[in-house]
DNA sequence: TGGGGTTAT
DNA sequence: ATAACCC
């Protein structure tokens, strides 16, 4: 650590007086000085400090790592007709995300393609991130296989009672401010947010040294924030949120469908009032909001415009469900059961490797037809226990039981005696248990037979620190 | 639009 | 079982 100065820098003008009353009338995050502060426990803070790491161009670095000749050549990973990502090599080159192949190519005739339709190795080095992460604070929420948050309010804690107070005076920042803003070292608020900048860049750090990948974070006091101002420099920075710049943030989003949590349809709905920007939706009566869309789901809405989110950090643990799919034009049964019993091998080896079983299975369909975008249908029914348990030993006695209830499945979903034409298949395991469940001294516990013996089939749970030697 | 995931109703 | 959301 180095040592500086022991003088407290006004970083910025000096002009605290008027940034206290600018804070004060500001309608901020929670935490911000406002009406409930009297609600507050004394001596606890409201205020978090999250973190939102996101890997650049994950399935890309991925394959980059695999084969390092790809390294400098423009690469994109493809599934099926598209190029579901690139590396920056290509984006140069005006390759986007999701083009299709055709295009890709048209723009970018050096374009080198690999198939990224197998995820295995995304999903492993996946959740090796969050394992990672989940070294420094166990609060870890996955969104997909290349974000994660982190709530970084406890360690934050922790690093300022051990600083000094030259040390605080002398605390800079790890990466971009967001907006240039300057810091105030005596505005707590900024002073946890710097010490979360350090631990972010801690992170970075770590995730190359350990892993060999790149990302950027970015630092606030709630998940919105984070994960929008995560994207403000881009490849490989970080930036920090403080507070005084958070509706600077949240209007630099042109549309309300760039808020996390309003998707496509609430965005159409929400357009159809005539509610477009995201002044627009900060400044709708909240009482019609609440009238259209419900109390909760208004209240939800009009706090994410302001940049308001008090959803938790929500530790993600292992998957609660196993799937496998795959999109490819099948008219007959015959098509059908082949492709299932591929989707069903696969599945099997993952459920294997978990440790847990699931005890739920289901089958999923898209039909050809009117493009009704995103129309699927399942059905889904109990895995029979006898089954459940033979699961993890040599899955060769399970395979044809349970292509059995999947191919009753998609009987019950697919009139076989009639022409059909289906355009994905998925498999899915859900409803995991740990088969530890069974609580010692009842009568499930006695009649789980690998509980109340000694035999332990070396099965791995889910984290292999967490695993310990029970042979 | 792929091949995944989650939560709410 | 579906519908919405996320990547």
């Amino acid at each position: 650590m180095e040592k500086r100065g022991v003088e407290p820098q006004e970083a910025g003008g000096g002009d605290d007086e008027e940034a206290d009353s600018t804070r004060a009338m500001e309608r901020a995050e929670a935490g911000a000085p406002g009406v409930h502060d009297e609600l507050e426990p004394a001596g606890s803070s409201s205020c978090r400090v999250i973190v939102h790491v996101d890997l650049d161009c994950f399935y890309a670095q991925v394959e980059m790592i695999s084969n390092p000749e790809l390294k400098d050549k423009p690469l994109g990973v493809q599934q099926k007709y598209l190029v579901v990502t690139c590396n920056y090599e290509a984006r140069k080159l005006g390759v986007k995300k999701l083009m299709s192949v055709r295009d890709a190519k048209e723009k970018c005739p050096q374009l080198v393609l690999v198939n990224g339709e197998d995820l295995t190795r995304y999903r492993e080095m996946s959740y090796k991130v969050t394992e990672l992460l989940e070294e420094f604070s166990p609060v870890v929420e996955r969104l997909g296989f290349d974000e994660n948050f982190v709530d970084l309010t406890e360690m934050v804690e922790k690093r300022l009672e051990q600083l000094q107070s030259d040390e605080l005076s002398a605390l800079t920042v790890s990466g971009h401010v967001y907006n240039n803003q300057s810091v105030n070292p005596r505005d707590t608020l900024h002073i946890r947010l710097l010490v979360g900048s350090h631990i972010a860049a801690e992170m970075r750090e770590a995730m190359y040294q350990q892993l060999g990948l790149t990302g950027c974070a970015g630092v606030a006091s709630n998940k919105l924030l984070a994960k929008l101002v995560s994207g403000v420099f881009k490849p490989n920075q970080q930036t920090v949120l403080l507070p005084e710049s958070s509706q600077d943030l949240i209007h630099s989003l042109n549309h309300i469908k760039e808020i996390p949590g309003i998707g496509y349809k609430m965005a159409k709905r929400l357009e159809a009032l005539g509610i477009s920007s995201v002044r627009d939706l900060q400044t709708v009566s909240s009482k019609i909001l609440e009238k259209e869309l419900g109390i909760s789901v208004a209240q939800r809405i009009q706090k994410l415009s302001f940049g308001e989110d008090d959803s938790p950090v929500t530790p993600s643990g292992p998957p609660q469900s196993f799937s496998e799919e795959d999109s490819f034009r099948c008219s007959s049964e015959v098509e059908a059961k082949t492709k299932i019993e591929e989707l069903l091998a696969s599945l099997l080896n993952r459920v294997c490797q978990d440790g847990r079983k699931p005890h739920t299975i289901r089958l999923v369909i898209r039909r050809y037809s009117s493009e009704k975008l995103c129309n699927r249908e399942s059905r889904q029914c109990p895995i029979p226990s006898h089954i459940v348990q033979k699961l993890g030993a040599g899955n060769y006695d399970v395979m044809a039981p349970m292509v059995d209830i999947l191919m009753k499945l998609f009987r019950n979903m697919v009139n076989v005696k009639m022409p059909f034409h289906l355009t994905l298949l998925s498999v899915c395991f859900c409803n995991l248990k740990s088969r530890n469940t069974a609580k010692k001294g009842t009568i499930d516990y006695y009649l789980t037979p690998s509980l109340s013996t000694t035999s332990h089939t070396g099965k791995r749970s889910f984290k292999m620190k967490d695993c310990h030697m029970e042979d």
